[in-house]
DNA sequence: CGTCGCATTGATATCGCTCAAATCCGGTGG
DNA sequence: CCACCGGATTTGAGCGATATCAATGCGACG
């Protein structure tokens, strides 16, 4: 689990370092000088932005086998802070080697590139998700969207999880769930949903 | 309005075409083979998965001034299908040609990387913002993400179009302006918002 | 002057959130 | 093997925020 990405080329190896946190720790803080991009190892990191009301915005999520704080690459300074939601391990890039390395390695210019890109595509596709009105849309746009080829769809997560990505409290989840389910919209084993074909 | 991005090697300009599309019009259909990354010149484009349901998903949406598709170049086929919303007009990069420019022309690739992590960026602060509950609190992440230095936020778009960008309805918009405008919390002069600071 | 799109306000219905309670299920320890 | 526990899952009841429907004002433009 603690594993760096195969593709990263060796001067990135060498200089980066691994960084442990603590749930709830900090990775860096806001207006801090933006050194280094992190690849999530392990755990759950999260960037924040302390709103006028006094609340907490989470921006952006990283997880195990993700980058994190790559879209801060082009800016001097973070406009936001992040901390570790659960313990985690994250790997440090210093930005100086990952442009080098960008600029001198093919291969893993794309690869990087290549991330970047699927999680623009996620996130694209959750925007649309969440702004769809009512949970049944949602739940079925996400089906639509995630499902492997044979159309169904095995969740990893708890529902109560999926809950959260979707935008709606578990038991609004639970229960809409139970009316597709009804209406043969979907059909349900456990964890692995299905969304049926038809009108 | 017709401008391509400035930072456009010669080899992607010259083999590149400009496709207009009418409102409606498609532009390429799902399981078609991806051969062209494109830039919207013009108007908007959306990516499309039918859902079973019989309703179209939106999955991506591309305007003036931002690259579109490009999350499918490291796919050989459409997994969705795109057209036009509004009479728009595309410029297509052929993919091949794109890989070519992105390998040998180091600051275009840097530009496109850029590109595409600020898109990541935008998006994942949508995402943010469309999970919060009430009216009140998009409006304020909105502004308090969007803000310029001096805390303004010009708005260039009608409040109706900044709704949906929020995920709510226009009259919600209106409404929740007005009561964080009698509450101090913004204040107003056409399409001109201010976040106070303050609890 | 008429029309059209945007902005605004009012009244009402609806949906999802909240609080609450019961059940299920996997894991743990006796 | 069984009792127990905590988290996940269900289901119920009621409330509040937002969508929806409707009507009016308003400014741009032909």
């Amino acid at each position: 689990m603690l594993k760096s990405p195969d593709f990263l080329p060796s001067t990135l190896t060498v200089a980066s370092h691994r960084v442990p946190l603590s749930a709830g720790q900090a990775l860096f803080a806001c207006n801090a000088p933006v050194e280094h991009v992190y690849w999530v190892l392990r755990g759950e990191v999260v960037a924040l932005r302390r709103m006028p009301s006094g609340r907490d915005a989470v921006l952006m999520r990283g997880h195990s086998g993700e980058f994190f704080a790559e879209s801060s690459m082009y800016m001097p300074f973070y406009d936001c802070a992040a901390v570790a939601r659960k313990p985690s391990v994250v790997l440090a890039l210093p930005l100086r080697t990952l442009r080098q390395a960008l600029a001198d390695d093919g291969h893993f210019a794309d690869m990087f590139l290549r991330n970047v890109v699927l999680g623009l595509r996620r996130q694209s596709s959750r925007v649309e998700r969440l702004r769809l009105r009512g949970a049944s849309e949602r739940i079925q746009h996400y089906l639509s969207c995630e499902a492997s080829a044979d159309g169904c769809c095995q969740l990893d997560i708890p529902l109560s999880e999926w809950a959260l990505e979707l935008g709606l409290e578990p038991e609004t989840l639970y229960r809409t769930l139970r009316v597709l389910e009804e209406n043969g919209v979907v059909t349900r084993d456990k964890q692995r949903m299905r969304l049926c074909t038809g009108t």
